[in-house]
DNA sequence: TCAGGTACTTACTTGTGGGTAAGTACGTCT
DNA sequence: AGACGTACTTACCCACAAGTAAGTACCTGA
């Protein structure tokens, strides 16, 4: 098992929170299907450049498991499946807003470089 | 160097934010700070159950040099050290407040357990 | 005298998140 | 025949976040 336990004790909400969160694709995951609605693995893999297979299946793996995030698979060959954010995921990611603005205020502060992803990445 | 680099390219402002945050205390003592508005040394180790020395200051040393927490110095003996949030970090933790409600509620939705604190850790 | 308080620093170790690369099973396009 | 697409799985490796423990230098109270 990759990863997993987790659900520990928190300490407060924020932690509850940033235990689902903490990942180092788990947002962008999150801000990708809240915008697209609902996006199929490849699309997902384009969608964020650098991401390992390995590794968004893994977060998607947990995040299903966290119940952010809802997995439909059609049984054709091809395979396909189409993934969506549950209104878990929905709700987290309204709730990430905040720290959206925040951030986007403290890089243009300290001048720090964007990774350009085609379109843009901004929860505004 | 225990910990540094980062201010990497971001791919947006939540990427931003979390870098900042990223960091098993740094959440915590954002919160200690805000509701104490300033404490010293001993008084964050104390407040955050768990923590140990080392983490603690570098935690806050990584906060200081994103302006997220101001270090006031007493030149006296025995030392004297006061930590407070800068207005960066005040608006950080306002801006954490949306996370800290969805964390509370998925709390609740899973009953997770709670770390007693003795003061209660609650965004709200 | 010595435990305990202030605020750290330093060295050593471990856990694991994340990266790399290859394999699988099947189908279509050229 | 071979390249490429779908959606994964598996094995291996490494860097670093975090934990443990001890040391430093000084002062206070019992």
């Amino acid at each position: 098992m990759a990863t997993a336990a987790r659900r520990g004790p928190y300490f407060c909400g924020v932690d509850a929170a940033m235990d689902v969160v903490a990942g180092k694709w788990k947002s962008l995951i999150l801000w990708e299907l809240d915008h697209h609605g609902t996006r199929r693995f490849a699309e997902l893999r384009r969608g964020l450049p650098g991401v390992s297979e390995k590794m968004l299946i893994q977060h998607l793996r947990e995040m299903e498991e966290d119940g952010l995030v809802h997995r439909e698979v059609y049984l054709q060959v091809p395979p396909k499946v189409e993934y969506s954010l549950t209104e878990h995921g929905v709700s987290l990611n309204a709730a990430l807003a905040g720290l959206g603005t925040w951030g986007t205020e403290r890089i243009r502060r300290i001048g720090a470089a964007k990774v350009f992803t085609g379109d843009e990445h901004d929860h505004s």
